[in-house]
DNA sequence: AAATACGCAATGATCGATCATTGAGCAAGT
DNA sequence: ACTTGCTCAATGATCGATCATTGCGTATTT
């Protein structure tokens, strides 16, 4: 049984924002998409929907989709949120997070960082805090938290503010050490840590 | 102009779904609904996709939506997260929230106590919780805020688990006051308030 | 020339119909 | 009686077409 039309549409949308096909401001018309995929309307509606919860997108009533125009102030605010969720997910998860899994993705992250490919690392970088997020076994907060589309939002703060995502891959090595030794402070490092990105 | 279809599709839902119409396991159908509203099934599914963002309506594909079912650990996983925003939220308004506001809303709470209707009281309740969040000037964070649905939430708990939503409203006093003199141990203040609604 | 009103093309919103999947009920086989 | 398929109604997914709104270009007025 193939993905729903909507998924794949979603991630063709997806794909063109990550790559830059659209840049923020731009229309993302219904029907051209519709009729580019050789769909209608209605699952590309969806898909934009869907996006909207990522709030990459906006729309208003009969005015259709726009990318949104992102700033650094935006970027501040949504890494601002994210320092929020990840701070309660870590003070959740002190005890409970498989530490191998995290030392893997900082292996493939260092890996990525020595091939100097700024967006090859972007993965590695969301699957290290995804893994963290889903080890506070709140199923709310994963959702949420990936319902956010951090994923996106750091394409393209590399993307348009040539943002270099982490200077130094070691920064998260602090952070496994935390969790090895269950530090109750986790929550303020993981905060510092994630609002870092954005200086 | 009127408001969209979808939007007043969703709060008819939403209506529903507080007044106990649809009982969590209930499924929602669209096509019973479209009929039921004169409409097609279109905005329907819009409407009901918007549910699902609230996490209270799940769906999977070609199986419909359905009211999910609530227990007291989902109860206690949404304040989680809601107790972290407001934490991360009363952060940052501090010193920028409208206390003349908080005032008015905790009034109409006691008000509503007196008159002893517990849902009455719910939307002040959201209202000074509201209030906090927009105060932190971060949009996303009252997008995401707003997103989780509250409200209904909070109608839920009462309804399912015949829950009093705060047996004082002389709760809200020390966090006014906490702003009023500038706290930087709100966001502690604002956790444990929200966090004590499930227990 | 500037302001306003009009008309039209583009496009979002909605519709009614059709395709495809699911799940329940029934029947045949063991 | 239990299992395994099969059939079919219900219903979600998708489609193509139509309705309604918006925004722009053009004509008209002042």
């Amino acid at each position: 049984m193939r993905a729903p039309l909507r998924e794949q549409i979603r991630q063709m949308l997806l794909d063109g924002l990550i790559s830059g096909r659209w840049q923020p401001g731009d229309r993302i018309v219904e029907r051209r998409v519709a009729a580019e995929l050789e769909v209608s309307q209605a699952p590309v509606r969806e898909a934009l929907r869907d996006l909207e919860a990522l709030r990459i997108v906006e729309s208003s009533p009969n005015k259709g989709a726009r990318v949104r125009e992102i700033t650094e102030a935006d970027l501040r605010e949504v890494y601002e949120v994210r320092a929020g969720l990840e701070e309660t997910a870590a003070r959740l998860a002190l005890g409970r997070v498989p530490i191998d899994a995290l030392e893997r993705h900082v292996a493939r992250l260092h890996e990525a960082a020595r091939h100097g490919d700024a967006f090859a690392q972007v993965p590695h970088l969301i699957a290290f805090h995804r893994e963290i997020v889903r080890a506070s076994g709140n199923e709310i907060l994963l959702s949420v938290w990936e319902s956010l589309g951090f994923e996106v939002w750091t394409h393209l703060s590399i993307r348009l503010f040539r943002a270099t995502p982490h200077e130094n891959a070691d920064d998260h090595e602090p952070i496994v050490e935390a969790f090895r030794r269950q530090d109750p402070g986790i929550g303020l490092l993981i905060r510092d840590h994630v609002l870092s990105y954005t200086r």
